[in-house]
DNA sequence: TGGCTGTACTG
DNA sequence: CAGTAC
DNA sequence: GCCA
């Protein structure tokens, strides 16, 4: 018990924290335990970098001018022609950069093409510090038929990582009706303690072993059924503890095509043995954490939340500042998305919800819970694991699923954001009414459903619509990012007032453009090549407009403003089509994540498995009903023998042995630095292999690492990018916006594209497309550099991630983050300039998604033509060896219109 | 067994 | 050119 | 990993 006795003191410290900002409080705490053990914690917030500079990352001399924003991101957009005023864009230099012996810079003829004017490169550090910097990552990638070649003999896979955890879970096997309980057992007094200080239901009980594990034994691996209801505690993953599971399948794990020199301090999947002696720094880490085996750090999180509840308990809490504890009524569980072992952040987030009073909820007690607070990487799927609940819709209607970032919302005068704001996952939304009762408006699934299959049909078919839109859910979650779980999405559906219920149904019924995407959009789905001639009554409405009677003038002509206002009509009508109805939900949340963990092994074979699961998954979205068989699985498109089988498998015993097999930290890590934008699975694996587990490793550059700008912008708002916006809120933007276009010149056709055009409740990001009538001989050329400079003076875009190539191209592409205000997230903004007889193959291809897109173009090419973002050409000759390679781009044969290219296509 | 959308920017 | 993003 |  000493080791719970130098907690306490340790716990004392932390609990005389100052009511400081809290990020910086987890920042610091965490970079302080990083030295200690490399632990992998989740994303620190943004405002919480500037202080724990110990290593800050490689800096430009001041002297450069960069376009890409510095260390503080503020951004100069000028060029010597236009925007001298943008200059007066704060441009701190920061006076912390790197000694100079450390930077060498790139010789400029290294690349001397055109780009070397107008791009400020970054210097690059070849840093030969300690060697580890440029270590070559091996053969990350290898050619296709190489790799295939090497599938069949798959490697064998290093030795499991063995349980480090010195405590596990003893399960005691339920009755035969498939329940299983699970007990933890704690001796006596702490259990009294526990009970004492945090109300927790006395039924649990904590076993110690006398070094402060626990005793142990495997659970069956039948699993949990979730039916148990809640009355005793609940069930306790055990992670990354694998028993024996069939490897057959399991892809060669990515670190294992690094040479085993670079695995420094890796800490998952690899045999500790064979890299011991590899590296000094290695060996250090090994010993580390067998030191640690015996000390508090290797805890579950509910372990470690109950004692820092005793912890708190044992202080005089009365010479606390009230103000200070602010969380004193709420009874809070917290999920940090972390099952084995309570990670760095989830402790520190732990300790300050016990340190601003709150009660934390050691497991979750449907009856005791006032809040549930998730980690921002927390999926819905891994919530409900935790909580062994088989929907959101189970949870309580007065508990409120928020988002981590709630907890740092409190003003100078204690009040906390409204609860709608930070809600963890965006088909469940708590909406305070004025006397302060919580109300979930987003309700029940059924209600859902019911408003759904009662809403009044406009057209015959409408119903189908209404289906349809139910389930093709947009795909934004990118892959990579695994759809939730580093995103989850805050989102508001329509206006807190009278559109409660009926967020579902709106845009078939209203918005005839997105109506018609989805239904597009499904049919492709569904059959490939088909007939498609509903398109052309669907289209009717605005399939009149074609491309020479649309005049644009000041208001962007005639026709141009009943389209706008047409379009337009969706404005506001907050549409989510819910996913939640599904039979097979469980299926999919655990399709994600296997889909998720491909994603972050970054080979070829595993990018296109993603594909395929994703295919899966949307057809499984549409399956009406619950499966039955391998066989029936197998029906649906997309599903084949593989994917059957592992449904069955989810179906028969609700889990998979692939995915616990293959959760390991790496695959956490590199899903987290994924997150960040311009970081795909390569580098994140490097970063990975170099030893980085936190976003604070790279933020301090540790392990030598390098950040491009993007990168680098990428992180400081990892949060924000990761967050989806309000629809309303990207309508705000772009109003302000398109008026600043209009400004520069009036005759412009602004539009915004994407998942806001698809009607969208919530958006990942902006998309808009300029272009302009050529009619008066004058085109959009320069409008851009222009249009992102004023938006720039007013502070609306306030980082540039990439640039155009060049500005004077009649297309371009831009790439930056926007804000409403002062006080609103960075958002995504995306910008892209066409030449007016584009518009149509471009608003097309921008308006997405990307599954839509991607069949589209499958079928343009089946019929011969040739699709993308400039229009549909026909006569397109193909090499006959290399399919891709175009001999011929053909001729254009519809551009100007979506309308005449749906008409193309059939 | 080969293909799986097609393009642009970065470094 | 590889990597990333859309 | 699925499909033609």
């Amino acid at each position: 018990m000493s080791s719970l006795d130098q907690f306490f003191s340790e716990q004392a410290d932390r609990m005389s924290i100052p009511d400081e900002d809290i990020d910086s409080y987890v920042s610091r705490i965490t970079s302080v335990m990083r030295t200690r053990k490399p632990l992998y914690s989740s994303a620190l917030s943004q405002d919480g970098s500037d202080q724990s500079s110990s290593a800050p990352p490689p800096q430009e001399s001041p002297r450069k001018r960069r376009r890409i924003a510095d260390s503080d991101c503020q951004v100069q957009v000028s060029g010597p022609s236009t925007s001298s005023n943008s200059s007066e864009s704060v441009q701190k230099a920061d006076a912390s950069a790197v000694p100079a012996a450390s930077v060498k810079r790139k010789t400029p003829e290294h690349n001397p093409d055109s780009r070397t004017n107008k791009r400020l490169k970054a210097d690059h550090t070849e840093a030969s510090h300690d060697g580890t910097v440029h270590a070559p990552t091996g053969p990350v990638k290898d050619n296709a038929k190489q790799s295939r070649a090497q599938r069949s003999k798959k490697v064998s896979l290093p030795s499991l990582p063995q349980t480090e955890l010195g405590l596990e879970i003893k399960h005691a096997a339920g009755s035969g009706d498939g329940n299983t309980r699970s007990t933890v057992r704690v001796s006596s007094d702490v259990a009294g303690a526990v009970t004492k200080s945090t109300d927790v239901d006395a039924k649990m009980v904590l076993q110690h072993a006398p070094d402060g594990s626990l005793d142990t034994s495997r659970p069956p691996i039948t699993e949990h059924s979730r039916k148990g209801q809640s009355q005793n505690i609940k069930l306790i993953k055990t992670g990354n503890s694998v028993t024996r599971v069939d490897t057959s399948n399991v892809t060669t794990p990515f670190n294992s095509a690094i040479p085993s020199s670079s695995k420094i301090g890796a800490i998952g999947p690899v045999n500790e043995e064979s890299t011991k002696k590899a590296n000094p720094r290695t060996q250090a880490t090994t010993k580390k954490s067998s030191s640690k085996k015996k000390s508090k750090e290797k805890l579950l999180p509910e372990q470690y939340a109950e004692k820092i509840m005793l912890a708190m308990a044992e202080k005089d809490l009365s010479k606390r500042k009230p103000e200070t504890m602010y969380l004193k009524d709420m009874r809070i569980f917290f999920w940090g998305g972390d099952y084995s072992k309570a990670s760095e952040s989830t402790m520190r987030k732990m300790d300050i919800l016990v340190d601003r009073g709150a009660t934390l909820l050691p497991t979750f007690q449907p009856d005791q819970a006032t809040h549930i607070v998730c980690d921002h990487i927390v999926t819905k799927g891994s919530l409900l694991a935790a909580i062994n609940l088989k929907s959101l819709a189970d949870i309580p209607d007065h508990i409120p699923t928020l988002k981590w970032d709630w907890i740092r919302t409190r003003d100078g005068k204690g009040r906390m954001a409204r609860l709608h704001d930070h809600a963890a996952f965006p088909d469940r939304i708590h909406f305070e009414s004025p006397d302060g009762v919580l109300d979930l408006r987003l309700g029940p699934r059924e209600k859902k459903r019911k408003a759904f299959l009662e809403a009044p049909s406009k057209s015959e078919d409408n119903t189908e619509h209404s289906k349809i839109s139910e389930f093709t859910e947009d795909k934004v979650a990118r892959s990579r990012i695994g759809s939730s779980l580093i995103r989850p999405s805050d989102v508001v559906i329509g206006k807190p007032g009278p559109s409660a219920t009926k967020e579902s149904k709106s845009t078939s019924e209203e918005d005839p453009l997105a109506c018609f995407y989805e239904q597009a959009r499904a049919e492709l789905a569904a059959e490939g090549p088909r007939n498609v001639s509903e398109y052309d009554s669907d289209t009717d409405g605005e399939g009149v407009q074609g491309s020479s009677s649309m005049v644009a003038t000041k208001h962007g002509g005639h026709e141009a403003v009943q389209k706008r206002k047409f379009m337009y009509a969706c404005d506001r009508k907050g549409e989510q089509p819910s996913n939640e109805i599904c039979p097979n939900q469980d299926v999919i949340d655990m399709l994600e994540k296997l889909k998720q963990i491909h994603d972050t092994k970054g080979t070829a074979d595993d990018k296109w498995r993603v594909l395929s699961y994703n295919k899966a998954v949307r057809g499984l979205r549409t399956y009406p009903k619950r499966i039955g068989s391998v066989k029936e699985a197998m029906q649906i498109n997309g599903v084949g023998e593989k994917t059957a089988q592992k449904i069955m498998e989810i179906i028969n015993t609700g889990a998979l042995q692939r995915i616990r097999y293959e959760n390991t930290e790496d695959v956490a890590v590199v899903t987290l630095f994924q997150g960040i934008y311009g970081v795909g699975p390569s580098v994140a694996h490097k970063w990975y292999a170099n030893g980085c587990r936190t976003l604070d490793d790279l933020k301090n550059g540790k392990f030598g690492i390098k950040l491009s700008t993007a990168q680098r912008i990428g992180l400081k708002f990892y949060d924000d990018i990761n967050t989806r916006m309000p629809r309303a809120e990207a309508k705000e933007i772009f109003d302000l916006i398109k008026p600043i276009a209009l400004e520069i010149d009036p005759k412009l056709f602004v539009e915004i594209m994407g998942s806001y055009r698809r009607g969208k409740a919530d958006c990942g990001d902006i998309d808009i497309m300029i272009t302009r009538p050529t009619d008066d001989g004058k085109t959009h050329v320069g409008v851009l550099k222009k249009l992102l400079g004023r938006c720039h003076e007013r502070g609306i875009i306030t980082e540039d991630l990439n640039i155009p190539e060049n500005w004077s191209d009649l297309e371009n592409m831009y790439r930056g983050l926007c804000r409403r205000d002062e006080n609103s997230r960075r958002r995504r903004i995306d910008f892209l300039t066409v030449p007016y007889v584009h518009r149509g193959a471009a608003l097309l291809y921008y308006t997405g998604d990307d599954i839509f897109n991607r069949s589209m173009r499958m079928k343009a090419n089946r019929m011969g033509y040739s699709l993308n973002q400039k229009g549909l050409f026909a006569n397109v000759i193909r090499n006959p060896s290399d399919r891709r390679e175009k001999l011929d781009d053909g001729t254009i044969i519809a551009s100007a219109t979506e309308e005449e290219i749906f008409k193309k296509l059939g």
